[in-house]
DNA sequence: AATTATTGTATCATTTTGTTACAATAATAA
DNA sequence: TTATTATTGTAACAAAATGATACAATAATT
């Protein structure tokens, strides 16, 4: 359970940490044919937002994106993606931190380091959505998956991060052998079809797909999956693990 | 001509600039079958340098960007695209900047902003070579490009960002509309197609060349061009600009 | 006027992708 | 037990994209 973040209020100059610095992730989640982005709720704010945080003075910013994401959701291992640095002097609003202080009883100073102007690395990763279970720190209500097309309001900028992150997603998908994290251990080609259709929001031609991802020699085929319906078994497919 | 690093080196604690947080970019040009890179060196430290600079308070980043390449090197008008944030901390020494503002006759306090740690925004663009004048700042002996193939020592990890640079380059350069500023207004098939194969560094086919690019409607023949040599004289090309 | 080198394009081969079809088969219903 | 149903895996063919070769056109030179 991550109680860095009073640390950081109670610090009001911010020592220990890169002024001005901020990681965002964006962490997707396939299910029921939907992606799925988690989001945080902070207490008695009703404000939600992306799994953030700040950048430690001895530590690499991609590092901190690994902590930062754990530290907030308990997810690790994670894959994470740099995909781009916002860095708007629009962007930052510091109401919503204030609000969000202020619910913990505590005022900040008007010159507080959190109130500052940020700018902040984007991340994203993809996770399987059955094994990643998120669990709030404890200035979070609730980390929960969210719809991409039923995300409440966000905090700041944090609904431009993500839709950036899909495009990021998108335009990869087919280079990096994605997928790694987001599906189960074992798929059948129609989670993979639907996943990689979900993603890129069109219809894919099963025929020519079931070829092309056979075709990448990138999948080992494990068994057969019982599933209940009435017609044939789909085989169950993993990833094969390179060396 | 650009003075703003008397000013950055005078103001000690950093006054008007975000901490901690450095842009550099990479200018890529094309020139006798070589990719070449705009490399400052700094007076009388025989430190070879990228054009880098640092973010104003009251500005965006990326404006920043524009800015820094601007005020380093001259060249205005250029569309850079951000590519990576080089956020190690093994990344920054301070012993080039303080070896820079001694050349100058300057003795940085140790807790001098500049000393401290950085991250770097990195942005790339591609420039017609003959269009880019590159004009060295004040604080720069020189402003030049070097061959990919022929570069000096780098400071600090100037030499892993261009690394990064190009590969991302060579992921790009179908998809973004490249050599809109990298080749002159007009060129021949043959610069394009040399163009393309200096950049992913492998040879093409010239007629499945041909074939794709007219085939993109990009291109509008303007004329033919009498080179002087013993054949055919080859169409000159532009791009078609978009409303 | 013949020669040379390079360009633009046509032609055909090969590969990749789109489309349709069909046999295989697990569950269900008859 | 046997037909029915829905979905899977794959074959077969069509269409499109790409690779490879060839050749006519032609500006400069001989």
């Amino acid at each position: 359970m991550n109680n860095e973040f009073i640390k950081q209020e109670t610090n009001v100059t911010g020592e220990g940490y890169l002024p001005g610095l901020a990681i965002d992730t964006v962490i997707f989640g396939f299910h029921d044919d939907k992606l799925k982005v988690l989001i945080l709720s902070y207490k008695d704010t009703s404000l939600y937002a992306l799994p953030g945080g700040f950048v430690h003075t001895e530590e690499d910013v991609n590092e901190a994106a690994r902590r930062v994401l754990f530290s907030r959701t308990g997810l690790t291992n994670i894959f994470l993606d740099q995909f781009y640095v916002f860095g708007d002097k629009s962007r930052y609003d510091a109401s919503s931190l204030k609000t969000i202080m202020k619910a913990r009883g505590f005022t900040p100073p008007e010159d507080h380091w959190l109130l500052k102007r940020f700018v902040s690395v984007g991340y994203y990763a993809l996770v399987d959505f059955t094994k990643a279970i998120p669990t709030p720190d404890s200035i979070s209500d609730s980390c929960d998956w969210f719809s991409l097309d039923k995300l409440p309001p966000l905090m700041q900028d944090h609904r431009q991060i993500i839709d950036k992150a899909l495009q990021t997603l998108q335009a990869n998908l087919d280079h990096k052998l994605i997928g790694f994290n987001l599906l189960s251990d074992d798929f059948t080609m129609g989670d993979l079809q639907r996943l990689y259709e979900t993603v890129l929001n069109k219809k894919l031609i099963r025929a020519a797909f079931q070829r092309k991802m056979l075709g990448l020699g990138i999948l080992e085929r494990i068994a057969k999956k019982w599933t209940g319906g009435a017609h044939k078994a789909p085989y169950l497919y993993r990833f094969i693990a390179r060396d």
